[in-house]
Order: C-alpha cells, then sequence, then structure tokens
DNA sequence: TAAGATTTGTTCGTATGTATC
DNA sequence: GGATACATACGAACAAATCTT
C-alpha cells in the first residue's frame, strides 16, 4: 500500500512506521480486499522481526488512517477496512484546522460545484431517491417561528444537499461537496442565534428545493443548473448573516 | 482536539485512541499552537494514570494523522505540527483507493474549478510569482519529439496548475485543485506511453497557458475564466487518450 | 450458563539509541 | 568525551474481550 501520491522521503522513519509500510505493501502484493483478514499479532512479530509493542504501535497507524479495523477474540484479529467518508472527512478537517476557512471560500465552490451536481443528476435519480430528497424538504414546510426552528431547518437544507451528494456518479464531486455541507452543518449546530428568521429568504429556498426536484425528475439537465445557481445565491445570504469563524475546532479520528 | 466533524460515536474505542482524544481535548484546552510542546512520556503516563505502551500507541495514532511529531534526545518529546499538505493528499488518496475515479471525474472538476481560480486570481498576482509560472511555461518551449519527452511536458504543465493553486486565498479551492493535479502527475509518471506525440493539441495547450499569463497580468478576470476553460478541453484530451486506470495504487501515510 | 480457547489489550522492567550540553 | 534527558524497543506476564462447545 504505498506509491502513487508521493510523499517527500522522510530521512528517519521510526521502526513502527516502517512495519506499517511493510504491512500496506503486503496487503497490496497480496491484493486483499476490504474485509480480508491480516496475520495476527504474534505472526507479524515473526514475520517483522519485531517485539509485540512495535506490531501494536504499527496497526494503531493503520487504524489511525482508517485502513484497518481490529477485533478481539478467536476469530479477530486485524482486517482490512475500506476507509470511511467520515474518517476522510476528519482527517480533511484537520488539515484545514490550521488554514483559514471563510465562509466566502466555501460558497465560492458551492456555486459551481452545486450547480455541476444538479446538472449531472437531471434524470438520472430513481423515485426512492427522489421521494428520499422530498421527505427532507418536507421536513419543515412552514416558514420558521423562532431562530432555534430555523436552525434545524437550515440543517435540514443541509441534509438534502449532503443526500444528493451521495447519488451522483462521480466520487470526488460528491465527497467535497458533501464535505462542505458537513462544514456548514456544523457551523450551524454551533452558531450562536442572534438574527431572527428570515422567513422571504427560507420561502425562496423552499421553493428552489421543490422546483429542483420537479427539473431533476424532468431530467432537464440545463434547467437543474440554473436553478441550483439561484438556489445557491440564496443558501449563501443566509449564511453570511453569521460571518463566524470556521473550522477553528480541532478533529477526532 | 475534537469536535466540529462529528464522527459517529464509537462503542469501544480502545484505550490508546481514547488517551488520543485526550491529548487532543488537552491541546484545545491549552490553545497549543503548532511547534508547541506537549508533555513528555513519562508525563504522560502519569496525567493519563496509563502505561508507557498505551502512551506510545497513542502518539504513534496522532503522529498518523500528521498532528503531532516526535523528536528524540534532551528537549526532544511531542510537539503539536500542523498538518502538511502532502500528508492530507495522501490520507484522502486512501480513501478513494476503495472507490472508483476514472479521469472523467477529475476533469468534470477541474474544468469548472480552474477557470473559478484563474478568474479570482486575475491581477492578483505579484511578479514574482508571474515569472514562476512562467519558468515552468518556458521549461519545454519546443514541441515534444519523443513520448517521453512528451511525458515530462505533461508533467510540467500539470506543475504550473500546482503553483497555481498555491497562489490563491481559497485555501479549500487550492487544495482541491493541487489534489487533482498530484492525481494526474502520479499517473502520467506510471503510464505506459504507446501515442506519439500529438504535436497540434501540445502547441495550443501551450499557447493558452501563455495567453493566461498575459490576461493574470493584465487582471481580466473573465477572460482569464475563459482562457482556463479553453486550456481544460485541451488537457482532458491530452489526458483521455490513457484511459488508464487511476488511484489504484496505496499511499504511504 | 459456564468453561475453555483464542486473540487482542495493557502493564512493567530493562536495555538501547540519540541528541544536547 | 561524559553526563543528562529523552524517545525507542524488547520480552514476559497478566487482563479483557469474544467465540465455541
Amino acid at each position: 500500500m504505498d506509491g502513487s501520491i508521493s510523499e517527500p522521503v522522510k530521512t528517519k522513519r521510526s521502526r513502527p512506521v516502517l512495519v506499517a509500510d511493510e504491512i500496506k505493501e503486503w496487503v497490496v502484493k497480496k491484493d486483499l480486499k476490504s474485509g480480508d483478514k491480516l496475520p495476527n499479532e504474534s505472526e507479524m512479530i515473526d514475520l517483522f522481526g519485531v517485539s509485540k509493542g512495535t506490531v501494536r504501535e504499527a496497526l494503531r497507524i493503520l487504524e489511525a488512517q482508517g485502513l484497518i479495523s481490529t477485533k478481539t477474540g478467536p476469530g479477530g484479529g486485524s482486517i482490512v477496512a475500506k476507509v470511511s467518508v467520515e474518517r476522510t472527512r476528519a482527517l480533511l478537517a484537520n488539515y484545514f484546522y490550521f488554514q483559514d476557512l471563510s465562509i466566502a471560500d466555501i460558497y465560492q465552490m458551492r456555486k459551481v460545484l452545486e450547480p455541476e451536481l444538479a446538472a449531472s443528476l437531471a434524470g438520472k435519480l430513481s423515485k426512492e431517491q427522489l421521494s428520499q430528497l422530498k421527505q427532507l424538504v418536507d421536513k419543515y414546510p412552514q416558514p420558521s417561528k423562532s431562530a432555534e426552528e430555523e436552525r434545524e431547518q437550515h440543517i435540514a437544507s443541509l441534509a438534502f444537499h449532503q443526500k444528493l451528494s451521495e447519488f451522483g456518479e462521480n466520487k470526488l464531486l460528491g465527497f467535497i461537496i458533501g464535505f462542505m455541507a458537513q462544514i456548514l452543518t456544523d457551523l450551524t449546530l454551533y452558531k450562536r442565534l442572534y438574527e431572527p428568521p428570515n422567513v422571504k429568504l427560507w420561502q425562496e429556498g423552499r421553493e428552489h428545493q421543490l422546483k429542483l426536484l420537479e427539473v431533476l425528475q424532468d431530467g432537464n439537465s440545463e434547467k437543474a443548473r440554473k436553478v441550483m445557481q439561484s438556489h445557491m445565491l440564496i443558501a449563501e445570504a443566509l449564511m453570511h448573516k453569521q460571518e463566524a469563524e470556521i473550522v477553528r475546532r480541532f478533529i477526532a479520528e
């Protein structure tokens, strides 16, 4: 398991890191797939000629990166794991803990990516998928009365985009859009509420989502793009009210 | 160090993972910045009431995520580290090891993101930055004679985009573009060469980059967007010749 | 339910390596 | 070079989880 993305050569890699690399190589060489078993601890001790502690540190490294998971007991041991989207998001968010990311930055991307996703999904969604989206829109059919209620509606709206991002064929596009929706959701969860609900903006947002579902079903790709573009402008306006600090929290593994 | 991105609650987190979480919390609570020292091993043993082995596994977890780095010797120990862009790319690439990513997927994104970046950079680049870019364009002023030479030119061209992505204000946009450039570079490095150089496409590509530098300097934002759009179409055509398998390698830590 | 087997989880003592003064 | 302060690594023992019978 190494190669593709070239990392700068480390001069003095510690033994656990080296063992972790060996395990990755071993997995790639044997072409193990998600779910396949790795040798157990004592076998690795023999295999790599290191102590138990070193093997365990190597396994923790791989686990932290989401590449393996480990179970105790008979039939236990470590298996190759698919890196989960949740962990990947967390890892990526850790990077941005040290960068300055603003709401404006996120919306600069959303404004081009979300319409692209919408366009590529037009006419491609199943009945089941469309109804899942409809449910999210219908969760809060009435304008919110309180700031607290508006928060919940905003989160539901982001869940709509999150869901949409899962339906596309392009996994990279889906991941990035989902990542941004996650950041905005967490931001909304923690934000202080001081603004009164903006009924007009909300109304427009909801109408956009309904309209979007319609054109997605019709299969009108360019219309879908347009509707999503307008929708993003509304969403940006709603979000900019809270020119909050962003991603200034550290992330769990 | 936890919070923002909400991960599903794990039922049975092992002690090293718990200790890693505690260390992260400790860092956030004390508001430690990149470079600040963490307690040393024996202090952590007292602090968290666990053994040396457990502390070490916890440290390897944090190290694997790029959050700390460790040095031996007097004055050594662990310090908070800025998560590097290289490691973050590698971590993200690990996720896509298990997904299917095609050249088409990457270009669907490049076609909207690269023009956006170009537009936002128009008129914002320093003389020094422009000359750095110019150097990369000038690296191979002549059409390539061999497939091998074309490979090198292609990589230089990707380095141009990589460099450009570092100059923007939007760190998320920059990261994603840099990530894609990295994938394409690695792909190009490993690709088998069977096509003869396409002089015409190359010529057009180079002219686009020169034109782009020009309009970036002039500060013509919309022109920059347009030029980059055309350039992406060329790049896509060059790349599609090699409908290669992509990101099918595992990544080092 | 209970016992036993299997595999990881955790601790401790000790020794070695490494960088600084 | 020697002393010091720190991480690195090993090995043996025991604890805990989980599966099987």
